[in-house]
DNA sequence: TGAGCCTGATACGTCGGAGGTCTAAGCGAC
DNA sequence: GTCGCTTAGACCTCCGACGTATCAGGCTCA
C-alpha cells in the first residue's frame, strides 16, 4: 500500500478511535508527516483527499482541523459523487428517492411545527400561480428540503439532498417540455402541505409518492 | 480558490462533459499538469482526492484512468464516510435503513429468480440452527445483500450496503447480550425467504420491517 | 485608557527537480 | 510459438525553497 493511503488510514483511525475529536486541530503538516513517517508532500495528498470528503477542514495560515463530522456535512460529499452519473442512472436515483421522500414526508406530518408550516405556506404563496420554470424548480427543492428537515432525521435529510441534485436538470427539462407540469407541481405541493397541516401522515405519504411518481413516469416515457 | 481545487473541478468537468469517458486514460501527470497550469505536486493532490472517491483509478507504472463510474463503485465511498460516525447517529442510519430495506425486499419479491431463492435457502441451511454470533452477522449481511441485489436497483443496493456497515458492530453486540436474538434472527430470515418464494411483496415488506425494527428497538432501549 | 494599526511568527500553498519503483511492451533465445 | 529479459514510460516519494494567509501581540495615536 502506498504511503499516502497508509496516512489516510492512520488519520482515519485517529478520528474513529477518538484520539482526534471533532473540532480538534491536527499537528502541523511537517510534524504530522514526521510522526507518520512520510514526506510533507505525500501527507498533503492524504489531507487533501480527506478534505474533499469533508473529514478535515484545512485553513491556510491557521491549521488543519477535524470537521464536526455531522452526517449532513459528510453526506454533502455524496452530491459530488452523484454529479458524475449520467442520465441513464437517473431513474435509479429517482426510484430511491421515491422510497425515501414519502417516508420522510409521513414522518414530518407528525413532527412539523406550526411555524414551519407557515413558512412553507408563505413560500408557496410567494411563488405565485405562474412562476418561471427555474423559480419553480428552485422552490421545489426548497419545499421538499423544508419538509424533510422536519422529519428529524439528519441522515435522511442529507441523503435526499444528495439524491435530488441529479434529477434537478431533468425537472427543468420537464417543466420546459411538458405542458401541464408547472400547474400540476403547484397543485401537488399544496396538497402535500394540506396533509401536513392535517397531521395526516398517510395522506402526506401518498401525495409525496404521487408527486415523485409523476416525474418518474414522465422521465421513463421520455428516455 | 486553490489551484488544486481548480484542478479537481476541471477534471470533474472533463468527465461530466463527456470529454473523458469511463475507462479513458488521462494524459500523464506532467502533461496534464502543464495543461491545467499547475505543478505536478499540486495535480497529484487533486488526482489522489478523486481517486479516494473512486472517480479515478491510478495504476503505478501504467497510467491514470477514469473508473467505470458505476453507482456501485462510487457509493462505495459512502461506507468510508459512514465509518466516521459515532454511535449516537447509528439510530438515524438504522431509521433510513428501515425505510429502504423493506421497500427493496418488496421489490425483490417480484423479480428474484428461482436460482437466487435456492442460493439463499442453501445459505441459511448451511448456517445451521446454532451458529456463532460472528457467523450469524456475516450471514445476515450476505442474506440481505442477496435480496437487495434482486431488487434490480444498483443505487439502492449500494446505498444499503453502505448503511449496513455501521450497524454491524451493534448487531454483534446485540447477539452477545440479548438472549433470544440469534434464534429470532434465524426465524425472521426464514420468514422473509418464504414470503419471497410466495412472491408476496407485502408479506416480504412486513417481515423486513419487523426484522429491522427489532434491532432498532433493542438499540434504542440500550443507548 | 482604549481602539486601531503594524509586524513577526506560524502554518498552509505552490513549485521544480531528483531518484526510486512498478508495469507493459518489445525483443531475442530456445 | 513460447518464455524470459530488457527497456521505456508512468506513477511514487522525497527534498528544499519560496509564496501567501492568518493570528497574536506590541505599538502608536487619539
Amino acid at each position: 500500500m502506498a504511503v499516502t493511503d497508509e496516512a489516510i488510514e492512520k488519520i482515519k483511525g485517529m478520528i474513529v478511535s477518538g484520539a482526534l475529536r471533532p473540532g480538534d486541530r491536527l499537528p502541523k503538516e511537517s510534524e504530522l508527516a514526521a510522526d507518520l513517517g512520510l514526506s510533507r508532500n505525500s501527507l498533503r495528498e492524504a489531507v487533501r483527499a480527506l478534505s474533499l470528503i469533508r473529514i478535515l477542514d484545512v485553513r491556510q495560515g491557521d491549521g488543519t482541523y477535524v470537521t464536526s463530522l455531522d452526517p449532513q456535512l459528510l453526506l454533502e460529499a455524496l452530491s459530488f459523487v452523484v454529479d458524475f452519473h449520467r442520465d441513464d442512472t437517473v431513474l435509479e436515483f429517482l426510484a430511491v428517492r421515491r422510497i425515501l421522500e414519502p417516508a420522510a414526508t409521513a414522518m414530518a406530518a407528525l413532527r412539523i411545527s406550526e411555524q414551519q408550516l407557515d413558512a412553507l405556506t408563505a413560500q408557496l404563496d410567494k411563488l405565485g400561480d405562474d412562476p418561471s420554470v427555474e423559480d419553480l424548480v428552485a422552490c421545489d427543492l426548497e419545499f421538499h428540503r423544508g419538509i424533510v428537515q422536519s422529519s428529524g432525521n439528519s441522515v435522511l435529510c442529507s441523503l435526499l439532498d444528495g439524491l435530488s441534485g441529479p434529477t434537478t436538470r431533468a425537472r427543468i427539462w420537464r417543466g420546459l417540455t411538458q405542458e401541464d407540469a408547472v400547474g400540476r407541481t403547484l397543485r401537488e405541493h399544496r396538497a402535500i402541505l394540506a396533509a401536513l397541516r392535517d397531521r395526516d401522515a398517510e395522506a402526506a405519504r401518498s401525495w409525496a409518492t404521487v408527486h415523485i411518481a409523476s416525474v418518474e413516469q414522465w422521465l421513463r416515457s421520455t428516455l
